[in-house]
DNA sequence: AGCATCACCTGGCTGC
DNA sequence: TGCAGCCAGGTGATGC
């Protein structure tokens, strides 16, 4: 699933091949995907727009345009953004199934957006705050990368909680951009266990956390985020990440911890799942 | 207020 | 081999 090192992968993208450039129209298929506005709301009010920047809060992309307005997109579980050059083989032109927007640019390329499971949303607000983004989006905590998270931070977020550890990481108001890959594998990184109670932890293993995270999702958007089996995440060109080589125990179920050599293991917590090291997770 | 649970959806996997 | 049924996953709504 799209979580932040996939997203800025992708904001990068969208950097390099649409900001300057201008919405030409857009055509909304898909019955889902555009929901918190009348599709017809949408497309009137990017028609004519200039992307002038590429924003991201965890997961949230936030393509600002040259009136202040901003395009919200987030991909959820399955959604994908696709640029197709104007210039691009006419093979590989027709919309892919369950292609449900597609932004045609002015010089004749075109951003899809594609999402077998229609989880996935875009909508236009003006609503937005004194940093440009959607006010709605302070409910959100920190993103790690672009606010950075240090230790002394997620100990006053998570000070208030007395939930699992993953639970908390995944929970977009405590931070943005963590989902579940990413979780265990942070996680598996600071040496604690994923159902750990948060009001259990001690300073030392916040500090460790908090290195662990940032580390971790470095290396991750380095490598171009994590391309799953069963998944279709890749970047806006097509092209797959390669952190999944990295992951130490997510998905790993019975394979040996690549730390102490036990077999890897899957708990069970709400309605969620988590893999990790019964030896090495305290 | 904080925490738990559920709804949303469909491709792909499991098990009969 | 075919098919029914289960499962993952992020977010927001609902319930306790």
């Amino acid at each position: 699933m799209p979580e932040l090192p996939e997203v800025e992968t992708v904001r990068r993208g969208l950097d390099e091949r649409v900001v300057g450039a201008r919405i030409a129209d857009v055509t909304v298929t898909g019955r889902r995907t555009v929901r918190r506005q009348a599709p017809e709301d949408l497309v009137a009010r990017l028609r004519g727009r200039k992307i002038t920047e590429a924003r991201r809060k965890g997961k949230f992309l936030a393509l600002v345009l040259d009136d202040g307005q901003v395009l919200v997109i987030h991909l959820r579980m399955s959604g994908q953004l696709l640029f197709v050059a104007n210039d691009s083989d006419p093979v590989s032109l027709p919309a892919p199934p369950h292609t449900h927007v597609v932004a045609q640019l002015s010089d004749g390329s075109e951003l899809r957006f594609v999402d077998p499971r229609t989880f996935g949303e875009w909508y236009v607000t003006d609503e937005v705050g004194p940093d440009g983004l959607p006010a709605d989006f302070h409910r959100f905590g920190p993103d790690p990368l672009v606010d950075g998270l240090p230790s002394r931070v997620l100990r006053d977020r998570l000070a208030h909680h007395r939930i699992p550890l993953k639970t908390a990481l995944t929970d977009q108001r405590v931070v943005s951009g963590i989902g579940s890959i990413y979780a265990d594998e942070i996680c598996f990184d600071a040496g604690l266990l994923p159902d750990r109670r948060t009001d259990t932890l001690g300073p030392g293993e916040i500090t460790k956390l908090s290195r662990s995270a940032s580390k971790l999702l470095r290396n991750a958007v380095r490598l171009r985020g994590s391309s799953l089996r069963d998944e279709r995440y890749t970047d806006l060109m097509g092209a797959p990440g390669s952190y999944q080589l990295h992951h130490k125990v997510y998905g790993r179920l019975g394979e040996p911890c690549p730390r102490c050599g036990n077999p890897i293991s899957r708990r069970r917590f709400g309605a969620r799942v988590a893999y990790c090291c019964e030896h090495c997770q305290h």
